[in-house]
DNA sequence: GCGATCAGCT
DNA sequence: CACAGCTGATCGC
């Protein structure tokens, strides 16, 4: 092997493995990152097939890996908590004097101007490698990099702002490939051409440039997808957008016929530290609290919290097991509607006086935001309990032991907050990869960290032995 | 005035 | 913190 005049090397999963102590000055190797230089080809990869390969034709820029993907302006680095959680020091920045071709500063007149060493700069945004499917032109929830050379499939796994963020009208760089629901969403909320809005029917193979591709569906919000791509020549990669692993997905009839050879996957939770329960007990666990609160105060006003789209289980178990309607404002009323789901269409109401179980954007489930939003309702109802459904709610010491959760309460406002996660925790994420064998696995979710890349490799390892 | 994008915030 | 946004300010048009 000549490696001599090799720059990078990658580790096993197609990742720069990071050689700080090896012949390079850190200047050099920042600068080599961002230098759109030919193909420089790792040693590693020489040996290795056509994936890295791919890779790196598809771009050399590790850029993306450092800072935060949705973070596009100039702060700085992200994942601290993770940084906390697996005991790792928080690394020094890369030098402010990075050699990245800024694209022409837009001047902003903002008094709180941050930091002068931190002002000025910006990064450009490069579509991150891991966003790119190799030996295809296809491209995952990569909006927000303008036109990427060389890609002439876009795909939307699902209708959440950090995965669309970057389509609007001025949309003009290719089809835009997603869920039939998804697909709804797009042309409801954004004033995207609906010529570049290609539905695609769940469970159904697509023959697009060659790819046969599948859409599966993902148990993350509604419209969420799996894609599953087969190339020509056989190799098959799945990416998982956000999911929520289940004993479901092992019935599957493609991720059971033939190997996966690379698995891009939702590593959101990937840590034992992740212990939340299954979405169905947090349920049951809502609607006996519930039932609580309105025994004891039946004057009860219910209040969930959600997110533009997702969490709709929680409160639509809750209309049932009560016997009443959701009342929700009518944007997001407009939004729910559009599912076409009847257990959910059938329930809105359109009146908040009609219903005692209300849906609210996360930002209002604070005590004061749900003192002054209760006094609408008086003297109908006298108080609020409200539930706020979240992974991140998860903490160890409650574990999962739902009835340890403890609300906090202010006056006649209680607001629990309830690990409901829509995607996967530690084990599902185990029992998905040891059921599929992937040939390699690349993690889409806290990645901006070798430490963080390296543990999850780890993970990955110790599911895959044998 | 309107849509898009960004900093700051949760 | 992150999840997946939201809010308000500030751009271009």
């Amino acid at each position: 092997m000549e490696s001599e005049t090799l720059a990078l090397d990658l580790d096993d999963n197609g990742f720069p493995i990071d050689s700080l102590s090896s012949e390079e000055e850190p200047v050099d190797r920042d600068s080599e990152k961002v230098e759109e230089r030919g193909l420089v080809i790792p040693s590693a990869v020489q040996n290795t097939g056509s994936f890295a390969l791919d890779f790196y034709a598809g771009g050399t820029d590790w850029s993306c890996l450092i800072s935060k993907e949705k973070c596009s302006g100039n702060k700085g680095l992200v994942q601290k908590n993770l940084f906390q959680a697996w005991g790792i020091e928080k690394p020094s920045l890369i030098p402010s004097r990075s050699s990245i071709s800024f694209s022409p500063p837009r001047k902003r007149h903002c008094s709180k101007r941050i930091a002068e060493d931190r002002s000025g700069t910006e990064r450009p945004r490069i579509c991150p490698f891991y966003k790119k499917i190799p030996g295809t032109s296809f491209a995952v929830d990569a909006f927000r990099y303008g036109l990427i050379q060389g890609c002439s499939g876009y795909f939307l796994t699902h209708f959440h702002y950090d995965h669309y963020g970057g389509l609007s009208k001025r949309w003009s760089h290719g089809p835009i490939y997603c869920s039939p629901l998804t697909a709804r969403l797009v042309k409801m909320c954004l004033s995207v051409n609906p010529l570049f809005i290609c539905p695609l029917e769940l469970d159904t193979e697509h023959l697009i440039d060659g790819v046969k591709v599948t859409m599966l569906e993902a148990n993350h919000c509604p419209g969420a997808a799996l894609v599953h791509f087969r190339l020509k020549d056989g190799r098959c990669y799945l990416h998982t957008g956000d999911f929520r692993a289940c004993k479901m997905m092992q019935s599957y009839a493609l991720l059971t016929s033939q190997r996966i050879n690379v698995l891009y996957l939702d590593t959101t939770y990937c840590n034992p530290k992740y212990r939340f329960p299954p979405k169905e007990d947090v349920v049951n666990f809502v609607v006996r609290t519930t039932r609580k609160y309105l025994e004891k105060q039946p004057k009860t006003l219910v209040v969930v919290g959600s997110y533009s789209i997702g969490k709709e289980h929680v409160y639509v178990t809750i209309s049932q097991a009560l016997g009443v309607q959701i009342y929700t404002d009518p944007s997001r009323r407009r939004i729910l509607q559009s599912f076409g789901w009847p257990q959910l269409c059938g329930q809105l109401c359109s009146s908040g006086q009609t219903s005692p179980l209300h849906v609210l954007p996360l930002s209002v489930l604070r005590p004061e935001s749900l003192k002054e939003y209760l006094k609408k309702y008086s003297p109908q109802f006298t108080a609020v309990l409200a539930f706020r459904p979240t992974g991140w709610t998860y903490s160890e010491a409650t574990g999962n032991h739902l009835d340890l959760i403890k609300p906090t309460s202010k006056g006649n406002i209680t607001i629990y907050g309830v690990p409901y996660s829509e995607h996967s925790n530690y084990e599902e994420l185990r029992e998905f990869v040891k059921f599929l064998r992937p040939e390699r696995i690349i993690p889409t979710v806290n990645v901006g960290n070798a430490a963080n890349r390296d543990k999850m490799q780890s993970y990955f390892q110790e599911w895959l032995k044998t």
